[in-house]
DNA sequence: ATTGAGCGTATTGTTAACGATCTTGTCAAG
DNA sequence: CTTGACAAGATCGTTAACAATACGCTCAAT
């Protein structure tokens, strides 16, 4: 049975599917859910305990963001990202994310920039500590909070999207072992809410994003029988 | 019976889901399914002619893009955009397409240049004639096929969205029979792949985009008993 | 030993019927 | 004349059973 239920099975509360959106999404950042992986409807009907239905939504919901992939009479899987896919993740991103962070430093106020902190503490102290999942989650927090920072539902939305892919693309092209986001560069970018400059923070951002690139491209090249499965693998 | 079904119902052709949902999509963007339509499910199947599950389908995906907005036990509606959302939309869209303006010039080939060329004859043919469905959903496609240019699944499906709620919000705040883009505001931005000068067609977009919301601001004073609906009728 | 065919099983996709909730129209009381 | 309650009808949400497809195993033939 997939490992999906953190914590506990909760009383008979109610379980929203967005619920069951956020959690998929949560293990697929921390990479606890690798490319590929079946997701049968019938084991999450029992992680989750609800009835099939509610996950039928769910999985056409994630799959509508490209984070699993529906085929026909097989069932869902993991999304297994394709070179050109990743491309387009990452182009994205770096459409997006700088006007996010300029976004964010503008608007942000003495709480804001509080919690960013804190944030930052957390991710160097799971890093410290070598609590490897929390890592990479914290990691993949961090730009959903400048999205909320900046205060704009469809910016969360497309954010929370865009960084589960590159987790997925991270797991399928990156080094084994390496942590997708580098703290530094973190540091940097909050370094640049203290000085309120809105023009740094996006080009920080800029600098970080092609971090994670260049770290995935120099990581690209070694290949064994994995090419069989990038090739052929998924229809 | 909502008039949805554009052309006639074809033979016992595959109809996907996602057909359904772009269906949708252009009959919004077209504003001939103004915002609170309801939209009921025994309606949308004797439209499309398909069973009940994929037009539950559909309208849960028109609702995960803020197209529809789904009340329990009450069925589905055409969204209707708060004054909030609507600034998110702008604020999203001026963050994206500036960006993606940019890299469509650097991508387009000889090719690209004359297909956004012939589509800006089409919004003048369209606007000339006062077709204005035709001119209201190409001035709209002309955002989309930029993004098409730019050659990037996720930026094409995200100013997809964005553009039909656009259509939503003019719709709820803009004044009576405006067209919501200025062809002259397209004719710049297409001069810029002329010349290919990336960062113009970057700036004609962003001030293009700032055009549109300063309309909206305009004709957002003027309310009727509207203001009641827009104040109270969604939850 | 490897490859191909054939069959049983398991999982998914669909349809239909049921129960719950909301809307609407009517009627009576103030 | 307005307002409140009540009941009938309709629509949505859920569950369960059925049908269709793909997978994995066995077995035989080259």
């Amino acid at each position: 049975m997939v490992d999906i239920s953190r914590g506990n099975l909760i009383e008979a509360e109610e379980i929203d599917e967005s619920d069951i959106v956020d959690r998929i999404f949560e293990a697929v950042i921390e990479q606890r859910l690798p490319p590929g992986t079946k997701l049968s409807e019938s084991a999450l009907c029992d992680a989750f305990g609800v009835g099939r239905m509610r996950i039928r939504r769910s999985l056409l919901l994630l799959a509508s963001r490209d984070v699993v992939e529906l085929h026909a009479n097989r069932g869902a899987f993991v999304a297994s990202p394709t070179p050109e896919q990743a491309r387009e993740v990452f182009e994205a991103r770096l459409a997006l994310e700088p006007n996010i962070a300029r976004l964010a430093v503008q608007r942000a106020n003495e709480t804001d920039i509080a919690a960013l902190t804190r944030h930052l503490e957390m991710e160097y102290m799971a890093h410290k500590e070598r609590h490897r999942h929390d890592a990479i989650r914290l990691s993949g927090q961090f730009h959903t909070l400048l999205a909320q920072v900046a205060g704009n539902a469809i910016l969360i939305r497309t954010v929370k999207e865009l960084v589960t892919r590159t987790s997925l693309i991270i797991g399928l092209f990156g080094a084994p072992g390496v942590s997708n986001c580098r703290d530094d560069d973190h540091a940097a970018i909050v370094g640049a809410f203290h000085t309120r400059d809105a023009e740094k923070a996006a080009w920080m951002m800029t600098l970080h994003l092609r971090h994670i690139q260049e770290h995935l491209e120099a990581g690209a090249k070694t290949s064994d029988s994995v090419d069989l499965m990038a090739l052929f693998g998924k229809a």
